[in-house]
RNA sequence: GCCGGCGUAGCUCAGUGGCAGAGCAGCUGUUUCGUAAACAGCAGGCCGAGGGUUCGAAUCCCCCCGCCGGCUCCA
C-alpha cells in the first residue's frame, strides 16, 4: 500500500502538500495560469451552449485551479458538471483558435449590451470611468488597467469574452481538466449584489499531472485537522453544546497544555507580566472602549446582572487597560507588558465556522504593551522577534507577513503617529527578512498592524500572529503616564497575539505535522506493548519508570497480538513503541520501534531514558 | 447570513415508497502470539428534530438544527 509509505514520511511535516505543482512545473507557472484561464473560457463557452441566457461574471486562474462566476438561468447542480465537461471536450475537439481583437470601450459596451452580458457591461463602464475594474481588494482579472481607451476581446468559436489575455493558441491546448466544485459567490464580493454560481475546475498539462494533483488533494484531505481531531481523539464539537465551541479531549488538551506551558514560560522570560481577567464586563466598559459602537455585531447579547447589562468579552484589551490604569504610571515604569491566555467569544456567521481554525469561543495568547512613543520601534522589533521564536519553536517556518497601513476612510490618530508606527512595523519585518506584502489601507481604523499567516493542508491561509498599534483606546480611556518633564503624556498601546488563538494554532499544528507531533509535544510519547500476559508485570514496571521520569507513556495490555497493537499505535502516531517479551524482561530492556517504522532492536532502559531526554528541546 | 451539497450504529458507508443493513470499533468467550488487523458469538438505531402527503416514509414535500464547499469577515 502506498499509503503506508506516506505515513512513514509524515514526520517530516512539510506544511502544505498541494503547494507548488507536480513534476517540477513551477517554472512554467505563468504558462499554467494562461492554460487555466483559457480553460475557464472554454468552460464558460460550454455553459453558454448548454444554458443559453447565462450571464458571465469573471473567470480567472487561481492557484492550481480556475473558476468562472456566472448567473445561470435556473441554476445548476453538481450533477450538471459531467455534462459541462463533456461539452468542453467537444469544444476542445472542434479546435477553435483563441482570437484577440481590440475595439474601443464604447463599441465593446455596445456589443456586450447586445449580448445581454450585463456584468461585462458594468466592468467596461468601470474601466471607462475609473480606469480600473478593481473593487477594494478584488482583482482586476478581465481587463488591462493600463489601457482605458480600448478593450481587448477574445473569441473562441462562437464564444466571445472580455479579457485582457493572454491565452493559449487553441482550445485543444487547455490540457487535462476536471471540474471540481460549484459554490455561490457574490458579484464583486459584495453581499448586497447578486449571488452568482462559481464553478471551479482544474487543468494540467497532462493526464498524469491531473491525476497527481487529484491524489495530492486527497492526501491533503487526510491531514485535515477535523479528520485527525476525531481519529486521534484530540477534540470535538458537539451539536448539543453549539457550533464553533470546542471540546478538548484529554489528548488534545495535553498538546494544548504543552503549548501553553511553553508559551507562558517564554513570556515570563521575555519581559512580560502575567495577568488574569474575567470573562464578562459591564456595558459601560464596552461603551468606553467603543466596542459597542464598532464591534457590537460580533458580540453576544448582554446578560442582566442586578439590573445592569454585562457583556461576554470579545477582546481582552479593556481589562488589561484597567490594570494599567490602576496606578499613576511614570515614564520609568514603561514599557508595561501584560500577557494572558484570554478566552473570548465572538459571533461568527454560521457559514464561516471551520473546525478549530474558525470558531466562536477561543483563547488568545494575548498581550498588551503600553510604552512611550520613543520605545515603540524597539517594542515592535522585540514582539516580532519573540513571535518568530515561538512559532519556530513549534516547527513553523513558512509564513507570510502582511503589513496593513492606514485606511483611506476615517481613522483615528495623528498622521505623525501613524507614520512612525508604520515605519516601525516595516523596519521590523524587513529586519527579520520575512516575505511580506503591504496591504495598503488594510489597517484597522485605530492603527496599523503586521499579520503573520501560514497555509493549511488544503492551501487555505490562516492568520496566526498579529501585532497591532492602537491609537484609539489610549485616548478613549484617557491613558497617561508622567513624563520626565513632570507632565502627563499618552502612551502608545500595542496589541499582540503570537500563536493567535490556541484553537487555530492547534488546528494548524495538527495539519503541519499530519497529527504526528514531535516527541516533546506528543500527548502519548510511547506505548509499552507486552507480547503475552506473562510480560504484563515487567511492562508495568517499564511504564512506571518512564512515567516517574516525566514522560507520557501508556500500557497496551489488551489480549491482542503484537501486530494488532503495533498497528493501533502506528495509527495513533505514537512516536515510540516499546515491545517487551521474554528476552526484554530477562535483560531489563525494551525492543524499540519508531512510528517511522524503524526497528531499533533491544535498548537498555537507561539508554532509552537518555534517548528520550535527547529528543526534548533545549532547556 | 447567502448559494449549493449532505445528515442512516461510536467511525466509514450501503439501502430511493413495503420487516433498517455491512465492515471497523464495543462487549463475551477461545487463542498467549516477536514488529501494521487472530477466531467465534453477542449487542448496538426516534434513519438529525418537528410537521405534512400516503394504506404504508430512512426514502416524497415543508420547516428548523447541524455538517461540508464557497462568498463575506477575522484570531
Amino acid at each position: 500500500m502506498e499509503a503506508r509509505a506516506d505515513l512513514s514520511s509524515q514526520d517530516e511535516g512539510s506544511s502544505c502538500l498541494i503547494e507548488g505543482s507536480p513534476n517540477g512545473m513551477a517554472e512554467h507557472q505563468s504558462d499554467l495560469d494562461t492554460m487555466r484561464h483559457s480553460a475557464a473560457h472554454v468552460m464558460a463557452a460550454a455553459v453558454l451552449r448548454l444554458f443559453p441566457g447565462t450571464k458571465l461574471g469573471v473567470g480567472p486562474a487561481i492557484e492550481n485551479r480556475f473558476y468562472y462566476d456566472m448567473e445561470i438561468p435556473g441554476g445548476i447542480t453538481p450533477d450538471d458538471l459531467p455534462r459541462i465537461e463533456e461539452e468542453m471536450r467537444r469544444i476542445v475537439a472542434e479546435n477553435h483558435p483563441f482570437e484577440r481583437d481590440e475595439i474601443s470601450i464604447d463599441d465593446a459596451i455596445e456589443r456586450f449590451r447586445q449580448m445581454d452580458q450585463d456584468y461585462k457591461v458594468e466592468l467596461l463602464r468601470d474601466l471607462k470611468e475609473r480606469g480600473t475594474t478593481r473593487v477594494g481588494s478584488f482583482e482586476d482579472v478581465d481587463v488591462d488597467p493600463s489601457n482605458s481607451t480600448t478593450a481587448s476581446l477574445y473569441k473562441t468559436g462562437e464564444f466571445l469574452d472580455l479579457c485582457r489575455g493572454p491565452h493559449v493558441a487553441s482550445s485543444t491546448d487547455i490540457g487535462a481538466f476536471k471540474l471540481l466544485d460549484i459554490s455561490g459567490a457574490y458579484w464583486r464580493g459584495d453581499q448586497k449584489r447578486p449571488q452568482l454560481q462559481r464553478i471551479y475546475g482544474t487543468t494540467w498539462p497532462s493526464q498524469a499531472d491531473l491525476d497527481q494533483y487529484l491524489w495530492r488533494l486527497e492526501e491533503a484531505g487526510k491531514r485535515d485537522h477535523r479528520r485527525l481531531g476525531r481519529e486521534l481523539d484530540l477534540f470535538s464539537v458537539s451539536e448539543d453544546v453549539g457550533p464553533g465551541l470546542v471540546l478538548w479531549h484529554p489528548k488534545g488538551a495535553m498538546v494544548r497544555l504543552i503549548v501553553e506551558e511553553f508559551s507562558r514560560a517564554a513570556h515570563l522570560r521575555n519581559g512580560y507580566e502575567w495577568v488574569f481577567s474575567p470573562h464578562i464586563g459591564r456595558a459601560h466598559l464596552w461603551e468606553t472602549s467603543g466596542h459597542l459602537d464598532f464591534y457590537k455585531e460580533s458580540m453576544y447579547a448582554p446578560m442582566d446582572i442586578d439590573g445592569e447589562d454585562y457583556y461576554v468579552k470579545p477582546m481582552n484589551c479593556p481589562f488589561h487597560i484597567q490594570i494599567f490604569r490602576s496606578h499613576l504610571r511614570s515614564y520609568r515604569d514603561l514599557p508595561k507588558r501584560y500577557a494572558e491566555f484570554g478566552t473570548v467569544y465572538r459571533y461568527e456567521l454560521s457559514g464561516v465556522l471551520h473546525g478549530l481554525t474558525r470558531v466562536r469561543g477561543f483563547t488568545q495568547d494575548d498581550a498588551h504593551i503600553f510604552c512611550r512613543p520613543d520605545q515603540a520601534s524597539e517594542e515592535i522589533n522585540q514582539a516580532l522577534d519573540f513571535s518568530l521564536f515561538v512559532l519556530r519553536s513549534f516547527g513553523l517556518t513558512d509564513f507570510h507577513a502582511y503589513l496593513a497601513t492606514r485606511p483611506t476612510e476615517k481613522s483615528v490618530g495623528e498622521d505623525e503617529d501613524w507614520a512612525r508606527a508604520i515605519d516601525a512595523l516595516r523596519r521590523a519585518v524587513e529586519a527579520h527578512q520575512i516575505p511580506y506584502d503591504v496591504d495598503e489601507g488594510g489597517g484597522a481604523f485605530y492603527g496599523p498592524k503586521i499579520d503573520l499567516k501560514v497555509s493549511d493542508a488544503l492551501g487555505r491561509e490562516w492568520q496566526l500572529s498579529t501585532i497591532q498599534f492602537d491609537f484609539n483606546l489610549p485616548a478613549r480611556f484617557g491613558l497617561e503616564f508622567i513624563g520626565e518633564d513632570g507632565r502627563a503624556h499618552q502612551p502608545y498601546m500595542v496589541h499582540r497575539a503570537l500563536l493567535g488563538s490556541m484553537e487555530r494554532f492547534l488546528g494548524v499544528l495538527i495539519e503541519h505535522y499530519a497529527g504526528a507531533f514531535p516527541f516533546w509535544m506528543s500527548p502519548v510519547q510511547a506505548v509499552v506493548l507486552p507480547i503475552a500476559d506473562r510480560h504484563a508485570e515487567f511492562a508495568g514496571r517499564v511504564v512506571q519508570r518512564l512515567t516517574d521520569t516525566g514522560f507520557r507513556v501508556h500500557l497496551d495490555a489488551r489480549r491482542e497480538n503484537l501486530n494488532h497493537k503495533i498497528r493501533d499505535a502506528q495509527l495513533q502516531k505514537i512516536p515510540y513503541m516499546l515491545v517487551v517479551g521474554d528476552r526484554e524482561a530477562e535483560s531489563g530492556s525494551v525492543a524499540v520501534r519508531t512510528r517511522a517504522g524503524e526497528n531499533l532492536g533491544a535498548i537498555a532502559m537507561t539508554d532509552l531514558l537518555t534517548r528520550f531526554r535527547d529528543e526534548l528541546p533545549e532547556g
